[in-house]
DNA sequence: GTCTATAATCAGATAGAC
DNA sequence: GTCTATCTGATTATAGAC
């Protein structure tokens, strides 16, 4: 036996993640272009440049690909939170990570799933990882909406729950669609007027 | 000849469009409830209780019985919108028909189409009717949102345009049916906090 | 116009060789 | 694990009798 450190991942594992990494990344950016229903299972095979049998190695069903780039979507918005400044007031927090989700949005990086298909819900719900995160995101942002509702800068009279799926929404607003084939903005433009409709509402202050 | 006047429609005409109608009513129903891509024309068929092949000779694809859906709501959206009082002030028109939009789809009524469905947009865009009334209740509500920006209920550093996508996008709010799904709420509930979300916004006032 | 029966196609998933 | 070739089922659409 050598005395050099053994690699804690063998080369063979190296490039199994990099090819799923690849995979997930088309799957992402499929589903961002044309939604699950539209996302064929060859489409991802022939921009992974594999065959559709060798996908289904990785990956056991449609579902499942879609539960991946959800996953890998979920970890970026973690890290995304865990990196914003301590000191930022709970405010600010709440609009940065609401910009992070539009801006994903508007690169043409944010998944779009059917939030009726009942055996995608179910792949899922079923998915560890997914639900981990998306629980830890929650409560992560639940206790900003909370500490802001305290503060007073977020309406009080408002459930948090509700302000919570508000703030989840514009992962998937049409407006942002909308006001970008309209033309007259920039992605940086549409951000900040979707965050001020959405915080500052459409009545006058 | 008889000297009764000669009904301008006659009774197999009118036969051909109570059976349309119960056709567009299923397909609005199944759109609403699992959207336009899980809706399959069986199933229409079967709702209706006729033969899948005499569904096409009413209308002459998928697309077109979604179109024809359309055509419906948009009509209902133009008699609401008529039959708004006319001493209401414009602030007051524009959140009624966003109230009425809502209270549609948390009521199983608005269909629900993929928007990236190129050849359905087609379709849509070719039919005059729907067009038409696209049009007419744009031009409505644009009117109602910049009378109320020169009265300054509505914020007027707001583009109208961003105001009425803001308004439209109601129509398919995640958040109604977290909402409703969350179940401590009931619809009037629900109507009432999405609409003060987002006239009011999530800030304090 | 309505029906039964069927065509035509497409997409998710798998068999089996290498 | 990757490939080619294929299966299977679902779905849109139509043929043709009545």
């Amino acid at each position: 036996m050598s005395s050099i450190a053994i690699p804690r991942v063998s080369f063979k594992a190296q490039m199994l993640k990099v090819r799923e990494d690849a995979i997930i990344e088309a799957v992402n950016r499929l589903l961002a272009e044309k939604g699950f229903d539209a996302m064929t299972v060859d489409e991802v095979a022939a921009n992974v440049g594999i065959a559709k049998a060798s996908l289904y190695k990785h990956f056991p069903s449609k579902e499942h690909l879609a539960a991946a780039a959800m996953v890998r979507v979920m970890r970026q918005a973690q890290d995304f939170c865990a990196a914003l400044a301590l000191d930022a007031s709970p405010l600010e927090k709440l609009r940065a990570a609401t910009r992070w989700t539009m801006g994903l949005k508007l690169a043409g990086q944010m998944p779009s799933l059917p939030s009726q298909n009942s055996t995608l819900r179910a792949t899922l719900i079923a998915n560890r990882d997914y639900m981990d995160g998306l629980i830890e995101v929650s409560d992560l942002l639940g206790g900003w909406i909370e500490a802001a509702q305290a503060d007073g800068s977020i309406s009080p009279k408002l459930p948090a729950i509700a302000v919570l799926y508000t703030l989840y929404a514009r992962a998937c607003d049409p407006v942002l669609e909308f006001l970008m084939m309209n033309g007259q903005y920039n992605n940086d433009e549409i951000v900040e007027l979707v965050l001020s409709t959405c915080f500052d509402g459409l009545n006058t202050r």
